[in-house]
DNA sequence: AAAACTGTTCGTATTTTTGCGAACAACGAA
DNA sequence: TTCGTTGTTCGCAAAAATACGAACAGTTTT
């Protein structure tokens, strides 16, 4: 049976949460509010991590929701997923708003 | 000496978002949200976890600097924190607007 | 076709998180 | 002072997150 204990939002807005906990896909979300979207051979400039390191997290935000990649040629493009960004935002203003 | 890849308020976003990424945790901000203040024993009786575990999620967010615990006679009464809660709002605010 | 480029996946190691029950500490009540 | 209540801390175990380099896969360029 299972009882449930936390609401859909709850879990959701958590799960979004775990996903921006981390300064590396802070800083790439915030990338992308400035600019639409980015390369991940861009951001593996900026950032003294491992390619392979950054693709994770890029897989993380991709599994959260909260960007969507496209194959681009040789490079791949990433951006905001629209519609779950919009929806964590609700949910973060919501929980915050007080 | 170390240069510094993640500005403060990137550290500081991804922080609060960590402390944010579990249920209970945002179980607790959002009735805290509601209500002003609660007791720890009340939040272990609408939740399925031990009071130990409890204890952990109420000390990270604490830790997180998201709420605070004031002694109360036999009980720990907690409520938010209210100017880093609004830093957080603001952070978030920051990143989400767009 | 071979080489170069871009990014993911795999294997591994380390650290952190999550969770529990038992033990403990602090306090008020009997 | 002894007992009960409340909540934290300790010790442990299991799971997840973080990070790296090597190997791989898909394209494009040469």
């Amino acid at each position: 049976m299972d009882v449930k204990v936390f609401s859909d939002n709850q879990e959701k807005l958590a799960r979004y949460a775990k996903a921006l906990g981390h300064p590396v896909r802070v800083y790439v979300l915030e990338l992308l509010g400035k600019q639409s979207c980015c390369y991940s051979g861009d951001l593996s400039e900026e950032l003294p991590i491992a390619k392979s390191t950054l693709s994770q997290h890029l897989k993380e935000l991709k599994d959260a929701g909260l960007i969507q990649g496209e194959i681009e040629a040789p490079r791949v493009k990433y951006c905001i997923n629209k519609e779950n960004w919009e929806e964590a935002s609700t949910l973060f203003k919501e929980l915050m708003q007080r």
